[in-house]
DNA sequence: TCGAGTGCTTCGGAAATCGAATCGTCAATG
DNA sequence: CATTGACGATTCGATTTCCGAAGCACTCGA
């Protein structure tokens, strides 16, 4: 599966639109997460799979290759995975979706006991 | 499969964190770009699935249903599909990652034109 | 009553994901 | 040296997810 990029079609979209280029990026299961843990610096494949709760091996290392693909992340001298710039601004892209994830499961566990009255 | 949701158990993660729920909920295909295409008010199921480049039918339900579940989005009385207010400030924390793209096409299409050189 | 437009479901095939086994390399150890 | 273990990475069969075309039930206006 080819490597979504701005200004190529991508899957679900054949504008090329850079937005969606990222949604196609994004939605793939895992990126998320990766560049998540990728955040604090420098991490190695087997560390960096351990990170993202064991997934596939064979997954991980397609995520790796599309993201290095995309410019998001870049490989070491010594191996190790991390974001490139452009990474990091995803990752600072992402902030706001971790505050959101808390009101979330706050309105969610609310819910929850309300349903429980 | 089950609706991600903060407080449980989620594909790829045992403790429940708000945010890993968050990630595998938007790691899964057509999520964000729901989300996305309904920011503007309620659409109903075909016009959305036709925002949605034509997505499959079947994989549009079933999303609908688990953002229903997670209280993203919720139907009106004719039938129609809106975000919710957690929906909508989820669509909020996705507006940084619309201008995060627009620099991840600038920087990607520069390097490509450096390639050719 | 008839078509056309809905929301939604079904189901067989295609594609993505999984996970365990395994390979080759390298560094430390004996 | 030989051995061991950790590493990045690959392979491959099984499972899960996704796709897409067809069709169903319903509504509404002609």
């Amino acid at each position: 599966m080819a490597t979504p990029r701005p200004g190529r079609a991508v899957r679900g979209s054949s504008t090329g639109r850079p937005l969606m280029a990222a949604l196609d990026l994004f939605g793939r299961r895992w990126n998320l997460r990766i560049v998540w843990e990728l955040r604090h610096g420098p991490v190695g494949f087997r560390a960096l799979q351990e990170r993202c709760d064991n997934m596939s091996s064979s997954v991980l290392r397609q995520r790796l290759t599309e993201l290095l693909d995309a410019a998001l992340v870049e490989q070491h001298p010594d191996t190790t995975y991390a974001l490139t710039e452009l990474g990091h601004g995803a990752r600072r892209a992402l902030r706001p979706l971790v505050r959101w994830s808390a009101e979330w499961a706050e309105t969610v566990s609310t819910a929850e006991s309300e349903d429980a009255r």
